[in-house]
DNA sequence: AGAATGCTTCGGTTAGGATCGAAGTATGAA
DNA sequence: TTCATACTTCGATCCTAACCGAAGCATTCT
Protein backbone atom coordinates (compact mmCIF):
# COMPACT_ATOMS: atom_id res chain seq x y z
CA UNK A 1 0.00 0.00 0.00
CA UNK A 2 1.14 3.10 -0.90
CA UNK A 3 2.08 5.88 1.64
CA UNK A 4 0.62 9.58 1.90
CA UNK A 5 -1.45 11.37 4.07
CA UNK A 6 -4.19 8.68 5.52
CA UNK A 7 -7.13 10.26 4.07
CA UNK A 8 -5.83 9.69 0.39
CA UNK A 9 -6.45 5.90 0.94
CA UNK A 10 -10.50 6.67 1.51
CA UNK A 11 -9.88 9.17 -1.78
CA UNK A 12 -8.45 6.63 -3.40
CA UNK A 13 -11.53 3.82 -3.04
CA UNK A 14 -13.76 6.47 -3.78
CA UNK A 15 -11.69 7.25 -6.85
CA UNK A 16 -12.40 4.25 -8.96
CA UNK A 17 -15.65 4.04 -11.60
CA UNK A 18 -16.37 1.18 -10.22
CA UNK A 19 -16.52 1.61 -6.71
CA UNK A 20 -17.55 4.67 -7.04
CA UNK A 21 -20.82 3.51 -9.16
CA UNK A 22 -21.59 1.25 -6.08
CA UNK A 23 -21.64 3.26 -3.86
CA UNK A 24 -23.90 5.92 -5.97
CA UNK A 25 -26.36 2.75 -5.88
CA UNK A 26 -25.47 2.52 -1.94
CA UNK A 27 -26.65 6.33 -1.39
CA UNK A 28 -30.24 5.40 -1.58
CA UNK A 29 -29.99 3.89 1.76
CA UNK A 30 -30.88 0.30 0.79
CA UNK A 31 -28.83 -2.63 1.08
CA UNK A 32 -27.82 -4.47 -1.85
CA UNK A 33 -26.28 -7.57 -2.43
CA UNK A 34 -22.72 -7.81 -4.36
CA UNK A 35 -24.23 -9.57 -7.07
CA UNK A 36 -26.57 -6.14 -7.58
CA UNK A 37 -23.77 -3.99 -7.17
CA UNK A 38 -21.48 -6.03 -9.64
CA UNK A 39 -24.20 -5.37 -12.15
CA UNK A 40 -24.79 -1.16 -11.06
CA UNK A 41 -20.96 -1.33 -11.61
CA UNK A 42 -21.05 -3.68 -14.99
CA UNK A 43 -18.41 -5.67 -13.95
CA UNK A 44 -18.16 -9.03 -13.06
CA UNK A 45 -18.43 -10.63 -9.87
CA UNK A 46 -15.07 -11.33 -8.77
CA UNK A 47 -13.94 -8.31 -9.91
CA UNK A 48 -17.21 -6.76 -7.72
CA UNK A 49 -15.69 -9.11 -4.65
CA UNK A 50 -12.36 -7.17 -4.60
CA UNK A 51 -14.03 -4.34 -4.57
CA UNK A 52 -16.01 -4.98 -1.88
CA UNK A 53 -13.35 -6.15 0.28
CA UNK A 54 -11.41 -3.02 -0.30
CA UNK A 55 -14.50 -0.69 0.43
CA UNK A 56 -15.37 -2.28 3.77
CA UNK A 57 -11.04 -2.83 4.69
CA UNK A 58 -11.83 1.22 4.30
CA UNK A 59 -14.62 1.28 6.37
CA UNK A 60 -17.04 2.49 3.49
CA UNK A 61 -19.15 0.02 3.81
CA UNK A 62 -21.04 -2.54 5.94
CA UNK A 63 -21.63 -5.91 5.32
CA UNK A 64 -24.02 -8.06 6.71
CA UNK A 65 -24.15 -11.90 5.90
CA UNK A 66 -27.94 -13.44 5.39
CA UNK A 67 -28.03 -16.85 3.57
CA UNK A 68 -26.00 -17.08 1.07
CA UNK A 69 -26.06 -13.19 0.39
CA UNK A 70 -23.78 -10.22 1.85
CA UNK A 71 -25.68 -7.56 1.94
CA UNK A 72 -23.33 -4.75 1.51
CA UNK A 73 -25.08 -0.76 3.13
CA UNK A 74 -22.79 2.68 3.54
CA UNK A 75 -20.99 2.20 6.84
CA UNK A 76 -22.98 5.35 8.74
CA UNK A 77 -24.42 8.85 7.78
CA UNK A 78 -20.51 10.63 7.69
CA UNK A 79 -19.89 8.62 4.42
CA UNK A 80 -22.91 9.82 2.47
CA UNK A 81 -22.18 13.24 3.95
CA UNK A 82 -18.98 12.98 2.49
CA UNK A 83 -19.98 12.01 -0.57
CA UNK A 84 -22.76 14.87 -0.96
CA UNK A 85 -19.75 17.09 -0.56
CA UNK A 86 -18.13 15.03 -3.20
CA UNK A 87 -20.84 15.55 -5.68
CA UNK A 88 -21.46 19.74 -4.62
CA UNK A 89 -17.83 19.75 -5.88
CA UNK A 90 -18.21 18.69 -8.61
CA UNK A 91 -21.25 20.30 -9.13
CA UNK A 92 -19.88 23.45 -9.14
CA UNK A 93 -17.24 23.17 -11.55
CA UNK A 94 -19.24 22.27 -14.60
CA UNK A 95 -20.36 18.75 -14.44
CA UNK A 96 -23.65 18.86 -14.46
CA UNK A 97 -25.40 17.43 -11.46
CA UNK A 98 -28.02 14.94 -11.31
CA UNK A 99 -30.80 16.38 -13.40
CA UNK A 100 -33.85 16.58 -12.37
CA UNK A 101 -36.50 15.41 -14.53
CA UNK A 102 -40.13 15.65 -14.53
CA UNK A 103 -40.81 13.02 -12.76
CA UNK A 104 -38.40 13.75 -10.21
CA UNK A 105 -41.32 15.16 -7.51
CA UNK A 106 -43.01 11.43 -8.14
CA UNK A 107 -40.23 10.43 -7.31
CA UNK A 108 -39.75 12.15 -4.25
CA UNK A 109 -43.53 11.87 -3.35
CA UNK A 110 -42.99 7.50 -2.95
CA UNK A 111 -40.76 5.41 -5.06
CA UNK A 112 -39.90 1.69 -4.53
CA UNK A 113 -36.62 1.28 -2.93
CA UNK A 114 -35.66 -2.76 -3.49
CA UNK A 115 -38.74 -4.18 -2.21
CA UNK A 116 -40.31 -1.27 0.19
CA UNK A 117 -41.78 2.07 0.08
CA UNK A 118 -39.62 5.37 0.10
CA UNK A 119 -40.15 8.43 -0.22
CA UNK A 120 -41.67 11.16 1.91
CA UNK A 121 -44.93 8.59 2.42
CA UNK A 122 -42.05 6.37 3.75
CA UNK A 123 -40.54 8.81 5.76
CA UNK A 124 -44.24 10.03 7.33
CA UNK A 125 -45.14 6.45 7.93
CA UNK A 126 -41.52 5.39 10.17
CA UNK A 127 -42.35 9.00 12.17
CA UNK A 128 -45.89 8.23 12.80
CA UNK A 129 -45.05 4.49 14.37
CA UNK A 130 -41.65 5.67 16.33
CA UNK A 131 -43.84 8.76 17.35
CA UNK A 132 -46.58 6.00 18.63
CA UNK A 133 -43.85 3.77 20.57
CA UNK A 134 -44.32 1.18 17.71
CA UNK A 135 -40.57 0.91 16.34
CA UNK A 136 -37.81 1.75 18.39
CA UNK A 137 -34.78 3.24 16.26
CA UNK A 138 -31.41 2.74 17.59
CA UNK A 139 -27.89 3.26 16.34
CA UNK A 140 -28.14 0.32 13.78
CA UNK A 141 -30.76 -1.48 14.35
CA UNK A 142 -34.88 -0.88 14.49
CA UNK A 143 -36.96 -3.03 16.77
CA UNK A 144 -40.59 -3.38 16.83
CA UNK A 145 -42.51 -3.66 20.33
CA UNK A 146 -45.39 -5.45 21.26
CA UNK A 147 -47.68 -2.07 20.60
CA UNK A 148 -46.50 -2.21 17.39
CA UNK A 149 -46.86 -5.87 16.73
CA UNK A 150 -50.56 -5.30 17.65
CA UNK A 151 -51.05 -2.47 15.34
CA UNK A 152 -49.74 -4.07 12.45
CA UNK A 153 -51.49 -7.02 12.97
CA UNK A 154 -54.72 -5.13 13.64
CA UNK A 155 -54.43 -3.43 9.96
CA UNK A 156 -53.84 -7.12 8.41
CA UNK A 157 -49.98 -7.60 7.87
CA UNK A 158 -49.39 -11.47 8.40
CA UNK A 159 -46.50 -12.13 11.04
CA UNK A 160 -46.59 -15.27 10.63
CA UNK A 161 -45.08 -15.68 7.12
CA UNK A 162 -42.81 -13.24 7.87
CA UNK A 163 -41.38 -15.01 10.61
CA UNK A 164 -40.59 -17.89 8.52
CA UNK A 165 -38.26 -15.87 6.66
CA UNK A 166 -34.81 -15.53 8.05
CA UNK A 167 -34.65 -11.77 6.94
CA UNK A 168 -34.84 -9.44 9.24
CA UNK A 169 -38.59 -8.01 10.24
CA UNK A 170 -37.90 -4.09 10.51
CA UNK A 171 -34.76 -2.31 9.29
CA UNK A 172 -34.50 1.24 8.73
CA UNK A 173 -32.99 2.73 5.51
CA UNK A 174 -31.91 6.16 4.70
CA UNK A 175 -33.68 7.73 2.46
CA UNK A 176 -31.26 10.26 0.78
CA UNK A 177 -33.63 13.11 -0.97
CA UNK A 178 -34.84 13.38 2.48
CA UNK A 179 -31.77 13.05 4.60
CA UNK A 180 -34.32 10.64 6.88
CA UNK A 181 -34.84 6.85 7.47
CA UNK A 182 -37.71 4.95 6.07
CA UNK A 183 -39.31 1.02 7.24
CA UNK A 184 -37.26 -1.82 5.58
CA UNK A 185 -37.08 -5.03 6.17
CA UNK A 186 -39.92 -7.72 5.97
CA UNK A 187 -42.59 -5.41 7.48
CA UNK A 188 -41.59 -2.68 4.71
CA UNK A 189 -42.12 -5.02 2.24
CA UNK A 190 -45.08 -6.52 3.55
CA UNK A 191 -46.84 -2.70 4.33
CA UNK A 192 -45.61 -2.54 0.03
CA UNK A 193 -47.17 -5.52 -0.75
CA UNK A 194 -50.33 -4.50 0.75
CA UNK A 195 -50.36 -0.74 -1.23
CA UNK A 196 -50.43 -2.82 -4.52
CA UNK A 197 -53.19 -5.70 -3.20
CA UNK A 198 -55.37 -3.22 -1.91
CA UNK A 199 -54.86 -1.47 -5.43
CA UNK A 200 -53.64 1.65 -3.93
CA UNK A 201 -51.29 2.37 -6.21
CA UNK A 202 -50.14 1.16 -9.42
CA UNK A 203 -46.52 1.06 -10.73
CA UNK A 204 -45.62 2.65 -13.53
CA UNK A 205 -42.99 0.20 -15.89
CA UNK A 206 -39.27 0.80 -15.93
CA UNK A 207 -39.51 3.28 -12.95
CA UNK A 208 -39.27 3.74 -9.61
CA UNK A 209 -42.47 5.22 -8.71
CA UNK A 210 -45.45 4.38 -6.33
CA UNK A 211 -47.96 6.36 -8.35
CA UNK A 212 -50.58 6.53 -5.50
CA UNK A 213 -54.33 7.28 -6.54
CA UNK A 214 -55.52 10.05 -4.70
CA UNK A 215 -58.36 8.43 -2.89
CA UNK A 216 -55.81 5.57 -2.34
CA UNK A 217 -53.18 7.52 -0.61
CA UNK A 218 -56.09 9.08 1.59
CA UNK A 219 -56.67 5.14 2.64
CA UNK A 220 -52.75 4.99 2.66
CA UNK A 221 -52.66 7.29 5.31
CA UNK A 222 -55.96 6.39 7.29
CA UNK A 223 -54.60 2.74 7.64
CA UNK A 224 -50.98 3.00 8.83
CA UNK A 225 -50.88 6.94 9.75
CA UNK A 226 -53.99 6.91 11.51
CA UNK A 227 -53.82 10.02 14.25
CA UNK A 228 -51.79 11.98 11.82
CA UNK B 1 -11.39 10.07 -19.33
CA UNK B 2 -12.84 7.46 -18.15
CA UNK B 3 -16.63 7.56 -17.07
CA UNK B 4 -18.44 7.04 -13.82
CA UNK B 5 -20.15 9.52 -12.09
CA UNK B 6 -18.50 12.92 -11.72
CA UNK B 7 -17.38 12.48 -8.41
CA UNK B 8 -15.15 10.28 -8.98
CA UNK B 9 -12.71 12.36 -10.90
CA UNK B 10 -13.04 14.52 -7.85
CA UNK B 11 -12.19 11.53 -5.69
CA UNK B 12 -9.15 10.24 -8.20
CA UNK B 13 -7.53 13.40 -8.07
CA UNK B 14 -7.73 13.43 -4.22
CA UNK B 15 -7.01 9.81 -4.01
CA UNK B 16 -3.11 10.21 -5.49
CA UNK B 17 -0.57 10.70 -3.18
CA UNK B 18 1.34 13.43 -4.32
CA UNK B 19 -1.75 15.22 -5.17
CA UNK B 20 -3.12 14.57 -1.66
CA UNK B 21 0.20 15.35 -0.07
CA UNK B 22 -0.29 18.87 -2.34
CA UNK B 23 -3.53 19.52 -0.78
CA UNK B 24 -2.59 18.87 2.71
CA UNK B 25 0.17 21.44 2.21
CA UNK B 26 -2.65 23.90 1.31
CA UNK B 27 -4.90 23.38 4.14
CA UNK B 28 -2.78 25.72 5.90
CA UNK B 29 -4.31 28.49 4.15
CA UNK B 30 -1.19 30.00 2.25
CA UNK B 31 -0.36 29.98 -1.24
CA UNK B 32 2.40 28.05 -2.50
CA UNK B 33 4.63 28.27 -5.59
CA UNK B 34 4.74 25.01 -8.27
CA UNK B 35 8.44 24.52 -6.75
CA UNK B 36 7.72 24.58 -3.17
CA UNK B 37 4.55 21.93 -3.55
CA UNK B 38 6.76 19.98 -5.62
CA UNK B 39 9.14 19.95 -2.71
CA UNK B 40 6.47 18.93 -0.15
CA UNK B 41 5.11 16.18 -2.42
CA UNK B 42 8.28 14.26 -2.79
CA UNK B 43 8.46 14.77 -6.59
CA UNK B 44 10.10 16.30 -9.22
CA UNK B 45 8.87 19.86 -10.48
CA UNK B 46 7.62 18.43 -14.62
CA UNK B 47 5.39 15.36 -12.45
CA UNK B 48 4.14 18.11 -9.82
CA UNK B 49 3.52 20.78 -12.80
CA UNK B 50 1.11 18.11 -14.33
CA UNK B 51 -0.70 17.33 -11.14
CA UNK B 52 -1.36 21.08 -10.29
CA UNK B 53 -2.87 21.07 -14.07
CA UNK B 54 -5.33 18.82 -13.36
CA UNK B 55 -6.17 19.62 -9.75
CA UNK B 56 -7.24 23.39 -11.54
CA UNK B 57 -9.02 21.57 -13.93
CA UNK B 58 -11.09 19.67 -11.58
CA UNK B 59 -11.99 23.07 -9.93
CA UNK B 60 -10.04 21.66 -6.52
CA UNK B 61 -7.20 24.43 -6.97
CA UNK B 62 -6.93 28.34 -7.71
CA UNK B 63 -3.78 29.70 -9.62
CA UNK B 64 -1.88 33.19 -9.57
CA UNK B 65 0.94 34.19 -11.66
CA UNK B 66 2.97 36.74 -10.03
CA UNK B 67 6.22 37.79 -11.86
CA UNK B 68 8.07 34.02 -12.62
CA UNK B 69 5.87 32.50 -9.59
CA UNK B 70 2.81 30.49 -9.73
CA UNK B 71 1.02 30.54 -6.42
CA UNK B 72 -1.69 27.63 -6.09
CA UNK B 73 -4.04 27.84 -3.43
CA UNK B 74 -7.39 25.84 -2.19
CA UNK B 75 -10.25 26.70 -4.74
CA UNK B 76 -12.54 27.98 -2.19
CA UNK B 77 -14.04 26.71 1.62
CA UNK B 78 -15.56 24.12 0.28
CA UNK B 79 -12.61 21.91 -0.59
CA UNK B 80 -11.65 22.54 2.62
CA UNK B 81 -14.36 21.12 3.60
CA UNK B 82 -14.53 18.26 1.62
CA UNK B 83 -10.98 17.23 2.84
CA UNK B 84 -11.61 17.75 6.35
CA UNK B 85 -14.45 15.09 5.93
CA UNK B 86 -12.38 13.20 4.13
CA UNK B 87 -9.67 13.62 6.88
CA UNK B 88 -12.86 12.36 9.55
CA UNK B 89 -14.09 9.44 7.49
CA UNK B 90 -10.14 7.98 7.69
CA UNK B 91 -9.69 8.97 11.79
CA UNK B 92 -12.75 6.62 12.18
CA UNK B 93 -11.10 3.91 10.76
CA UNK B 94 -8.25 3.37 12.71
CA UNK B 95 -5.96 5.88 10.86
CA UNK B 96 -4.50 8.14 12.81
CA UNK B 97 -5.23 11.42 13.37
CA UNK B 98 -3.21 14.28 13.06
CA UNK B 99 -1.26 13.82 16.37
CA UNK B 100 -1.48 17.06 18.21
CA UNK B 101 1.82 17.48 20.44
CA UNK B 102 2.60 20.04 22.95
CA UNK B 103 3.08 22.67 21.33
CA UNK B 104 -0.42 22.71 19.61
CA UNK B 105 -1.94 25.61 21.62
CA UNK B 106 0.88 27.58 20.85
CA UNK B 107 0.73 26.82 16.97
CA UNK B 108 -2.88 27.40 17.10
CA UNK B 109 -2.17 30.92 18.91
CA UNK B 110 0.54 32.78 16.74
CA UNK B 111 2.24 31.11 13.90
CA UNK B 112 4.39 31.69 10.88
CA UNK B 113 2.29 31.12 7.52
CA UNK B 114 4.48 31.79 4.86
CA UNK B 115 6.02 34.98 5.71
CA UNK B 116 3.21 36.81 7.76
CA UNK B 117 1.19 35.73 11.04
CA UNK B 118 -1.40 33.42 11.36
CA UNK B 119 -3.29 31.68 13.82
CA UNK B 120 -5.88 33.93 16.57
CA UNK B 121 -3.67 36.58 16.82
CA UNK B 122 -3.88 37.09 13.20
CA UNK B 123 -7.60 36.45 12.79
CA UNK B 124 -7.74 38.78 15.83
CA UNK B 125 -6.60 41.44 13.83
CA UNK B 126 -7.95 41.13 10.54
CA UNK B 127 -10.70 40.83 12.07
CA UNK B 128 -10.47 44.44 13.92
CA UNK B 129 -9.29 46.08 10.55
CA UNK B 130 -12.60 45.12 8.40
CA UNK B 131 -15.05 45.93 11.70
CA UNK B 132 -12.84 49.70 11.52
CA UNK B 133 -13.43 49.33 7.34
CA UNK B 134 -9.37 49.48 7.22
CA UNK B 135 -9.91 46.80 4.92
CA UNK B 136 -12.64 45.13 2.75
CA UNK B 137 -12.76 41.49 2.02
CA UNK B 138 -14.73 40.68 -0.72
CA UNK B 139 -15.21 37.29 -2.61
CA UNK B 140 -11.34 36.57 -3.74
CA UNK B 141 -9.84 39.57 -2.92
CA UNK B 142 -8.81 41.90 0.10
CA UNK B 143 -8.04 46.10 -0.30
CA UNK B 144 -7.31 48.43 1.72
CA UNK B 145 -8.65 51.62 2.46
CA UNK B 146 -8.03 54.91 2.62
CA UNK B 147 -8.72 55.06 6.24
CA UNK B 148 -6.80 51.69 6.52
CA UNK B 149 -3.14 53.10 4.38
CA UNK B 150 -3.34 56.01 7.20
CA UNK B 151 -4.02 53.93 10.04
CA UNK B 152 -1.19 51.08 9.28
CA UNK B 153 0.70 54.63 8.08
CA UNK B 154 0.55 55.73 11.59
CA UNK B 155 1.77 52.48 13.45
CA UNK B 156 5.09 52.64 11.52
CA UNK B 157 4.13 50.60 8.54
CA UNK B 158 6.60 51.78 5.39
CA UNK B 159 3.60 52.14 2.25
CA UNK B 160 6.42 53.47 0.45
CA UNK B 161 8.58 50.38 0.11
CA UNK B 162 5.33 48.04 -0.17
CA UNK B 163 4.34 49.92 -3.41
CA UNK B 164 7.83 49.45 -5.02
CA UNK B 165 7.37 45.88 -4.85
CA UNK B 166 4.71 44.16 -7.03
CA UNK B 167 3.75 41.52 -4.55
CA UNK B 168 -0.22 42.35 -3.34
CA UNK B 169 -0.39 44.93 -0.82
CA UNK B 170 -2.99 43.03 1.03
CA UNK B 171 -4.57 39.27 0.41
CA UNK B 172 -6.35 37.10 2.80
CA UNK B 173 -5.40 33.51 3.47
CA UNK B 174 -7.39 31.02 4.93
CA UNK B 175 -6.61 29.94 8.67
CA UNK B 176 -7.33 26.26 9.07
CA UNK B 177 -7.33 25.66 12.45
CA UNK B 178 -9.53 28.57 12.68
CA UNK B 179 -11.78 28.26 9.47
CA UNK B 180 -11.39 31.84 9.38
CA UNK B 181 -8.94 34.18 7.36
CA UNK B 182 -5.81 36.14 8.56
CA UNK B 183 -4.20 39.15 6.61
CA UNK B 184 -1.64 38.25 4.24
CA UNK B 185 0.67 40.04 1.07
CA UNK B 186 2.99 42.59 1.72
CA UNK B 187 1.30 44.50 3.87
CA UNK B 188 0.92 40.98 6.33
CA UNK B 189 4.47 40.39 6.04
CA UNK B 190 5.33 44.12 7.05
CA UNK B 191 3.33 43.49 10.25
CA UNK B 192 5.10 40.06 11.01
CA UNK B 193 8.12 42.07 10.57
CA UNK B 194 7.07 44.62 12.84
CA UNK B 195 6.71 41.88 15.55
CA UNK B 196 10.14 40.73 15.38
CA UNK B 197 11.79 44.10 14.93
CA UNK B 198 9.98 45.53 18.02
CA UNK B 199 10.94 42.20 19.84
CA UNK B 200 7.56 41.41 20.82
CA UNK B 201 8.47 37.76 19.92
CA UNK B 202 11.00 35.26 19.30
CA UNK B 203 10.52 32.36 16.28
CA UNK B 204 12.23 28.86 17.95
CA UNK B 205 13.67 27.72 15.85
CA UNK B 206 12.87 24.43 13.74
CA UNK B 207 8.79 25.44 14.14
CA UNK B 208 6.23 28.32 12.91
CA UNK B 209 5.51 29.07 16.32
CA UNK B 210 5.74 32.51 16.89
CA UNK B 211 6.42 32.95 20.49
CA UNK B 212 5.27 36.34 22.02
CA UNK B 213 6.35 37.63 25.44
CA UNK B 214 3.64 38.44 27.79
CA UNK B 215 4.00 42.30 27.34
CA UNK B 216 4.99 41.88 23.50
CA UNK B 217 1.29 40.40 23.11
CA UNK B 218 0.28 43.41 24.86
CA UNK B 219 1.87 45.67 22.79
CA UNK B 220 0.97 44.28 19.26
CA UNK B 221 -2.61 44.30 20.77
CA UNK B 222 -2.69 47.51 21.49
CA UNK B 223 -1.07 48.84 18.49
CA UNK B 224 -2.81 46.89 15.78
CA UNK B 225 -6.50 46.64 17.73
CA UNK B 226 -6.45 49.54 19.93
CA UNK B 227 -10.00 49.58 20.72
CA UNK B 228 -10.57 45.65 21.46
C1' DA C 1 22.62 41.66 -23.70
C1' DG C 2 23.49 37.18 -21.10
C1' DA C 3 22.61 34.29 -17.11
C1' DA C 4 19.60 32.37 -13.78
C1' DT C 5 15.23 30.96 -12.03
C1' DG C 6 10.48 29.09 -12.37
C1' DC C 7 7.66 26.46 -14.78
C1' DT C 8 5.79 23.68 -18.79
C1' DT C 9 5.76 20.31 -22.69
C1' DC C 10 7.33 16.07 -24.85
C1' DG C 11 8.76 11.15 -24.95
C1' DG C 12 9.69 6.86 -23.12
C1' DT C 13 9.73 3.81 -19.08
C1' DT C 14 7.61 1.46 -15.41
C1' DA C 15 4.55 -0.14 -11.81
C1' DG C 16 0.11 -0.60 -9.75
C1' DG C 17 -4.16 -2.18 -9.98
C1' DA C 18 -8.51 -3.14 -12.47
C1' DT C 19 -10.20 -6.72 -15.02
C1' DC C 20 -11.66 -11.42 -16.26
C1' DG C 21 -11.35 -16.74 -16.73
C1' DA C 22 -11.14 -20.68 -14.14
C1' DA C 23 -11.49 -23.09 -10.11
C1' DG C 24 -12.79 -23.42 -5.19
C1' DT C 25 -16.01 -22.78 -0.88
C1' DA C 26 -20.49 -22.08 1.30
C1' DT C 27 -25.38 -21.96 1.57
C1' DG C 28 -29.94 -23.22 0.11
C1' DA C 29 -33.26 -25.88 -2.86
C1' DA C 30 -35.03 -30.24 -4.95
C1' DT D 1 -27.68 -36.65 -2.06
C1' DT D 2 -27.32 -33.80 -6.08
C1' DC D 3 -27.84 -29.49 -8.23
C1' DA D 4 -27.96 -24.46 -8.31
C1' DT D 5 -26.84 -20.03 -6.56
C1' DA D 6 -23.84 -16.60 -4.24
C1' DC D 7 -19.59 -15.39 -3.47
C1' DT D 8 -14.36 -15.74 -3.02
C1' DT D 9 -9.53 -16.82 -4.30
C1' DC D 10 -5.90 -17.47 -7.66
C1' DG D 11 -3.37 -16.40 -11.81
C1' DA D 12 -2.51 -13.95 -15.89
C1' DT D 13 -3.31 -10.01 -18.87
C1' DC D 14 -3.51 -5.42 -20.02
C1' DC D 15 -3.96 -0.38 -19.57
C1' DT D 16 -3.69 3.72 -17.28
C1' DA D 17 -1.20 7.19 -15.26
C1' DA D 18 2.71 8.54 -12.37
C1' DC D 19 7.32 9.50 -13.02
C1' DC D 20 11.70 11.48 -14.68
C1' DG D 21 15.18 13.25 -18.29
C1' DA D 22 15.70 16.48 -21.69
C1' DA D 23 14.44 20.40 -23.93
C1' DG D 24 11.71 24.59 -24.46
C1' DC D 25 9.25 29.08 -23.01
C1' DA D 26 8.84 33.07 -19.83
C1' DT D 27 10.34 36.25 -16.45
C1' DT D 28 13.61 38.56 -13.71
C1' DC D 29 18.23 39.89 -12.27
C1' DT D 30 22.82 41.75 -13.33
Amino acid sequence: MKDGPDFTQIAALIGDPARANMLTALMSGMALTATELAQEAGITAQTASGHLSKLEAGGLLRQRKQGRHRYFSLADHDVGLVLEGLMGLAAKNGFLRTRTGPKDPELRQARVCYDHLAGALGVQMLDYATAQGFLIETEDALDITQAGTDFYQSVGIDFQSLKKSKRPLCKSCLDWSMRRTHLAGGLGKAVLDTVFEKGWATRPAGTRIVAFTKSGEMAFLRTFCPET
